[in-house]
DNA sequence: ACCTGAACACCGTTCAAGT
DNA sequence: ACCTGAACACCGTTCAAGT
């Protein structure tokens, strides 16, 4: 969290508590500090508060001062993409058996996203774009083709393993990262009140149904579930 | 496709290609009228397209009628979800094994997602909160209890699954049905235009990359995947 | 019960212009 | 190179009012 509270004096601008720039010594914008400011803003309140007008605002800034550094919206988005493909730390690769490399790549991107649910679905539409993405694409189906798989399945797999390994992470119906506690509460119960003839499993279930995403058996076991699922489906 | 093309003979409203109710005699709009029309709009245009004001036009009415049927947007977008777990058609219980039931429960929900690409990804947020969704949740937790998996697992495996089968169809980058053909080439053309000292197996499975979602192999063979991979982790 | 009118606080984006 | 001002065509939503 590299929000920036600010107890303003001068009223230059509107400063939020979660303004990312301070606002005495207004240096340049750039791409980087306006995307770090859309991380924590959407990290905060939601993929949906990070807006064109909100980053001007948190940056002291007119709206139209955005268009300088992205084309549009879309390339704005596309960068918050990219920020989390990034920040990726591949492992190198070892003489180790091909699921067992496999297994890292994936548990490495997940440690990536975990950090950023509320946007952590924009990644997919960059992994085959950006460098850091492509690099993460080469070394799967690397890893695919040494494991015995012929080329198009190889292809089908590996974009399946990147699409689900994002949806591990951003599946929350929540976008924010906190889902209120209070709401999970409601759900539980709404569950519970279900007829038991109908829903059995389900009412059984309903603690865990609700809490399972925010444990870390939730992101190991499924990992080791999708492992599986290539080595057994050659 | 329901859609109903119009040549508009008085001008009482607008009538785009899209228009999903005849002008000389307005029924009454209902839920379901609207859910309707939502439907046939993100189909042909994207999730974007499906506004308040644009349903409203759609159906020569003022925005504000939209509010008597739905209390927000976020509950129009719930029955968008709803209509798509109200399709999945549920096989009945047989007494086959469980791995057979259970691919077969995923798959006719993948039926039932596959022609609205567009808007599947709503699909999450009502699985256990719209009855059909319950039911789905119910099933699927009944066969991974027969399967042998201990009652958190299960939850997690469930949750899992429900979001990879839905993942399989929403994960297209594009939001519509189309990706335009010319867009793929171009993607296509750029992933081969990469250095092949470090791209290899990228550019060689470039073609396959573009192309592989729209083949049957995709989804039968990422069924099998996730179907494998439940069994192989218990 | 079902819909309209007017208004509010927001969006993304373009274009010309300033320094 | 970097940013502003004014304007445009959109959003979702509220509130009071009409039939």
């Amino acid at each position: 969290m590299n929000v920036i509270p600010v107890a303003m004096a001068t009223g230059e601008f509107r400063c939020t508590a979660y303004s990312c720039r301070v606002a005495k010594q207004r240096q340049r914008l750039s791409r980087d500090t306006i995307v770090g400011c859309a991380v924590t803003l959407a990290d905060a309140e939601g993929l949906d508060a990070v807006t064109i007008r909100r980053l001007a605002q948190e940056n002291g800034v007119t709206p139209m001062a955005m268009y300088w550094h992205f084309n549009d919206k879309e390339s704005l988005l596309d960068a918050l993409a990219e920020h989390l493909l990034d920040n990726v730390v591949l492992p190198e690769p070892t003489d180790e058996p091909w699921d067992v490399q496999l297994r890292a790549i994936l548990a490495a991107i997940l440690a990536a996203l975990r950090p950023h649910p509320a946007f952590a679905g924009l990644a997919m539409r960059r992994v085959l774009a950006a460098e850091s993405g492509l690099l993460l694409a080469e070394r799967t189906l690397g890893l695919l083709a040494e494991a015995g798989l012929e080329p198009r399945r190889a292809a089908e797999v590996a974009t399946f393993l990147l699409c689900s390994v994002i949806t591990l992470v951003a599946s929350d119906p929540e976008g924010v990262a906190e889902p209120s506690e209070e709401k999970l509460r409601r759900k539980q119960a709404d569950m519970q009140a279900l007829s038991p003839a109908r829903y059995p499993h389900v009412i059984a279930a309903a603690p865990d149904l609700v809490e399972c995403r925010s444990g870390e058996g939730f992101f190991t076991h499924n990992l080791d579930l999708l492992v599986h699922g290539v080595r057994a489906s050659r």
